[in-house]
DNA sequence: CGGAACCTTTGATTTATATCAAGCAAAACA
DNA sequence: TGTTTTGCTTGATATAAATCAAAGGTTCCG
């Protein structure tokens, strides 16, 4: 009750629909024979390595172009390939053989993709935008993991965080109503654009109404009438 | 549809409530000084070590006993333990300020608690039943960690399968209707204690049907009829 | 430019599950 | 041994969100 409310009053901004943000990262090409050109560094799996592993890890990567709308792995296949993503946004998320889905979460850049790493990618990824990835074969990747420290830790401190994202999900799903849901959508999705993108008056949503609502366990509708009432209610 | 219906059909067992299996496990008081004795070492975080550094983690277990109904930690304290759990059930849970809570799994022998790993806890561990617990100073644990590959990259292997798993539960809590969600928590829970326990007629639950509601995000009245269904039903 | 294909929005109605309200049975207690 | 407590079950009713239905807008493309 009150923490709906809470987190419905810090929502001071403006929701421009859709906006296309493709094109605030890095290049394509380039990731590959230069990270230290590259503008996700920072945030990603890579800022654990130092210079002589960074050229180790520069070795075994290939740089990748992926359109809006088309796939970039799918459950069950035979995983590959993990990455960073460099550029653009993604969607992850698990389907139930009768069409219903759950959205798991969405990628910004600097994520790392392939954190669950069975021997099949447990859930598909499909791009929002048009997007560049940073990848790397599976094995040599954990082989290269294995063998540098600082890397596994680093990957371990992200599957932890990515852990405890993931329990506070189950509570949305679990527990808070479908306009609480919308509300800490919002805000958390803002927190995840201005960690990289730094603050902003607006807020990208390149992902529709329909992933907002597979990923909140609502329908679209719900959706598009929470969002429309917060905004009459200029709360956004 | 075709998921839950095959997911009931396959549970052919009887659910006795409640019986008390804190005793099926290591006694108290040995894990500090014979990990070698442990009857959760081939399941727990500690089998990725060889024989020279399990004598290092040995120096800092602390063996622990709690009380049925007792806490075992609180979300917001600083994290100063973190523990393999050598006996018994645990709670696992995440509450909201207005008494919402989410559970977010329940631990049985063999589970390492504090994968989560930021300064403060996240969430909130009570025993179901008495409970024995080989513990450790988190920040030795994690200095030894980043000493020995073998056992980080457990800790990560285990992080990733707990992130699976969440996300699993994401989608029961995000799309799947309400006799689903028990009878893939009833599946799910035969099988994490078969692991351990190996095969059995009946299926413990430690947990009351509050606390199973909790975790499906049901009423305990829902819990409780779809219970009774399945029982009338002869499915369990 | 015109219309087709897609989303999104909004309204009317239905429904799965929550809420409210008793009972019941086993364990705890005195 | 009877009483209280606690947790579980079952029934009646309410409701938040789903479903059904129908317009608006955009974007795309011929």
């Amino acid at each position: 009750m009150t923490t709906q409310k809470d987190a419905a009053v810090v929502m001071m901004l403006t929701l421009p629909d859709r906006p296309d943000v493709a094109d605030q990262c890095v290049e394509a090409g380039r990731c590959k024979s230069v990270c230290s050109g590259c503008k996700v560094r920072l945030f990603a799996v890579c800022s654990a390595l130092d210079d002589r592993e960074i050229v180790a890890l520069e070795k075994l990567a290939r740089q990748k172009t992926i359109m809006a709308r088309q796939p970039v792995m799918c459950a069950g296949e035979p995983a590959g390939f993990v990455f960073t993503l460099t550029s653009g946004f993604l969607r992850l998320q698990r389907d139930l053989s009768d069409g219903r889905r759950q959205i798991i979460g969405f990628a910004v850049p600097g994520d790392f993709i392939g954190l669950g790493l069975g021997a099949r990618y447990a859930y598909s990824v499909d791009a929002l935008t048009d997007v560049t990835v940073c990848g790397f074969d599976r094995l040599e990747f954990s082989m290269l993991a294995y063998k540098t420290p600082g890397l596994i830790e680093r990957l371990h401190r992200s599957a932890s965080h990515e852990l405890s994202l993931a329990q506070e999900h189950m509570v949305l799903l679990g527990r808070r109503r479908a306009e609480e849901r919308v509300a800490l959508f919002l805000i958390s999705w803002r927190k995840k654009l201005q960690r990289i993108f730094g603050p902003s008056a607006t807020l990208p949503l390149p992902m529709g109404r329909q992933d907002i609502a597979d990923h909140l366990g609502l329908t679209i509708e719900t959706v598009s009438r929470i969002i429309s009432r917060l905004g009459r209610e200029k709360i956004i």
